[in-house]
DNA sequence: CGGTTCCTTGACCAGACGGTCAAGGGTGCC
DNA sequence: GGCACCCTTGACCGTCTGGTCAAGGAACCG
């Protein structure tokens, strides 16, 4: 649905997106009705039509809506940042706080690969990210300073620490965002076996 | 619903979990109806709530069946391993093979965590099997060989590792469990810098 | 003022959902 | 045979779903 919207109808469209977003991840996306989100905005059921065409596209939006704007939040962190190992420190630790500050939305994100027509929607924004962490690796194997792996799997691998320390640390925990980055930047520059100066002699 | 069950209905019972397991996983729990369930089994919908009181329950039991077995592989992979770090790369190698094998299942985990009512019920067994991992991590600190972090998060840092290699590299990209699981023993020992005698002289 | 475009209302719809249940078949035991 | 128990059937129920639409209000423009 694209339609020519006045200042009016902009925030109209926010609030849809927004109340929706919420809803869905407290409750679930199958569970929440459109008739409920009107309701919770107390309005009537045309004006969620008259701004998106299905729920699903409002579900849809929500997802490129959010990545579009972490991916903002990280570009802006690392902009002039000149050390690629630094750079994917960055990174984590805007993720980090981003996760931290809109968990709801990073429920969604987990739905969504749950169910493969909302996968495929994720994976456009993702693919374009994990391309962006590659290059700084692969700048890093570059200068001798990471390891020679496919830089792929170590973005993923990554990857994976952030999103599952945030879900377990930050959200079910409640530990500060802060703290769990710089857990998930030593564990992903270092491993289990800590930085190459604290390695007992004997396994060098 | 806890039926005395014969042998036939034994049976019809691991039909009807292993069939809808197979179906929730393809299509989402909440676009899979009982209705869709009982006619891809040829059966009548009386069979349905003959074994299970309601849809949820046996979500619940496809959930709680899947954890007890994994749980299973690993601890058998484990048992008579001595040393601490070779049984967590153990562990790391059985739930890499064990997703692959299953990765229907997995991806009813991942939506479990994204619905409240569904979220305990993954809990109690996760908890369970990092607390298992807690101990490796604790036996491997005190024996100077892991750094000291707390345990928990290491342990949950390996687990975000190896579920996302699981999804993005043997799920999406079809890469063989075998190799992916030494990405990820490789990553979750040393990290992107790798092991200290690969770490150049000048970052020593 | 009239006209146009943008927005909102809420009754309405067809179909699907999870769940129930009276009835009956199958099997085995006495 | 007769009885008991395990299992199966499928029509049926009330409720809710995503989505439609004719109608009307509000804002702005000429």
């Amino acid at each position: 649905m694209n339609r020519r919207l006045t200042q009016r109808g902009r925030e109209r469209r926010r609030q849809l997106v927004e109340y929706a977003a919420r809803r869905f991840a407290e409750n679930g996306y199958h569970p929440t009705s459109v008739a409920e989100i009107v309701a919770g905005l107390g309005v009537g059921k045309g004006v969620f039509y008259w701004y998106f065409s299905s729920k699903e596209e409002l579900f849809g939006e929500i997802l490129r809506e959010a990545q579009q704007e972490l991916r903002r939040c990280q570009e802006q962190a690392i902009a002039d940042e000149p050390d690629p190992l630094r750079r994917i420190e960055l990174g984590i630790r805007t993720s980090m706080r981003w996760l931290g500050d809109h968990r709801h939305l990073f429920t969604l994100f987990q739905f969504a690969v749950t169910e493969d027509r909302f996968r495929g929607m994720l994976r456009r924004g993702e693919d374009v990210a994990v391309a962006d962490a590659v290059r700084h690796i692969k700048e890093g194997i570059g200068a001798g300073r990471i390891r020679d792996t496919d830089p792929m799997v170590l973005t993923h691998a990554m990857l994976g620490v952030t999103n599952h320390l945030a879900r377990v640390m930050i959200f079910e925990r409640g530990d500060a965002p802060d703290d769990v980055a710089d857990a998930a930047v030593a564990f992903c520059l270092d491993g289990l076996c800590g930085p190459p100066e604290k390695v007992p002699a004997a396994y060098r």
